[in-house]
DNA sequence: GACAATTCGTGAGTGTGCTCATATATTTGG
DNA sequence: CCAAATATATGAGCACACTCACGAATTGTC
């Protein structure tokens, strides 16, 4: 075997050129690697649901072993958890790059983001809850997920932190509203598991509660009540 | 064996007087199991935590079979959340029992409901986490917990009505007050998060957190605007 | 009391997510 | 170009939660 390493490198380096791209050679394979994983869970998880789908599953759609899954992800929930994330950078983004929104009031923004959020979620809503579920135990001491979704709750308080500032500076503000985007984390987890058990069509008891709430919290808020 | 069957068992009806009770032998015996699994698992769970503890451990600490606890509870989860259903029993009973609350403001009884829930967690915190995490998806399709938690937000929904028709009678209250109750829930559950993830001394900060929040809702809902 | 019917404890067995020592592929240094 | 060093894919193996066919114990019937 060690005679032949070199004859082989060579064959291989040929042979190759047809699938994992002639370039640079780990990093592009780790790409690939990480994208076929990402695309067969997506796709087995939306057929089959999360819990029936296996790793095991996942590995051989993804034309890897077993062990090589762990090497990308630290859990199966880990999987799950990369489109949550997935949907929040959305969301954020759909907000920003909307023209129609850039002066709008505060609780149109807040609408659209949430609303962006749920319909992302509406996609994937088969497998979600799981990762969902754990991204909500950010400091618990159970599970291992709290250093990912505690940066993805920081990142998300930040953005909503500055839709607040766009809408009224904060010397203008109460002494209490740099609680605000907390309150509205706490509120957004709400409306989360409120949209999970909502089996009304297309969710609309959701979006009537987003819409009536926002608005009423938002007029405490202007009003200077927080 | 067979021929021993009834010298045996009156031998057994002799050694056994000494644990499991003379009288109603099945039902009794099955009472006893429970309780020692219960508290084998209370014990387990907050010396090693939930996840360090396996099911077997229970068991062997119950003296019983590994099987015999899934006769008694359907999954892992579900024995902690014994302990979450006797925390919303328990913090209901609470507030009934508690003379000085009998003709309290509206706010000050929601306070004390949920003070009451709070401090029983504190005393699991180490595990309580999970059957938490799982009690939050009731209708999610994942999860096999649909039912029991149902029943269990239906019975706290049932005591917070009870409470706000104390407080202000149906006739006087706004035309969508019916969804008061809804609304207390998603707060509980986002206090809920946030009690788990607070890390300030004696949870302090979701106190704070308790006490404004509910004078200001609960002084929305008395104007009407809810 | 004996027999049948029923309930329930038992523990070996199953499939799972995940780990880890090893083999193999790639990069680096000379 | 080779060899040492490094990175990483591999799959047998592990511990776990949970299942199930079985037999023993209890209850119901005459």
């Amino acid at each position: 075997m060690a005679t032949k390493k070199t004859v082989k490198s060579v064959t291989k380096k040929r042979a190759r050129a047809a699938k994992p791209r002639p370039s640079g050679r780990r990093a592009q394979n780790k790409l690939d690697i990480r994208a076929r994983i990402v695309r067969a869970a997506l796709d087995l998880f939306q057929t089959k649901g999360f819990d029936a789908t296996t790793t095991k599953a996942i590995a051989r759609k993804a034309r890897i072993a077993e062990g090589t899954v762990f090497n990308y992800f630290k859990t199966k929930d880990d999987i799950a958890l990369h489109f949550f994330e997935q949907e929040v950078d959305q969301a954020m983004a759909t907000v920003r790059e909307n023209p129609r929104l850039r002066n709008a009031p505060l609780e149109e923004k807040l609408f659209a983001l949430v609303h962006s959020q749920l319909e992302y979620l509406a996609r994937h809503e088969r497998f979600i809850g799981a990762a969902l579920i754990h991204a909500l135990k950010p400091a618990s001491p159970l599970g291992p997920f709290s250093h990912r979704s505690q940066e993805l709750r920081h990142r998300y308080l930040g953005f909503v932190e500055e839709l607040i500032e766009e809408s009224s500076p904060k010397h203008e503000r109460g002494p209490l509203s740099f609680f605000a985007p907390e309150v509205f984390w706490i509120y957004y987890l709400g409306v989360l598991l409120y949209w999970l058990n909502d089996s009304s069509e297309g969710k609309q008891n959701t979006l009537a509660f987003l819409d009536r709430s926002l608005n009423v919290g938002v007029s405490m808020f202007k009003r200077g009540w927080l």
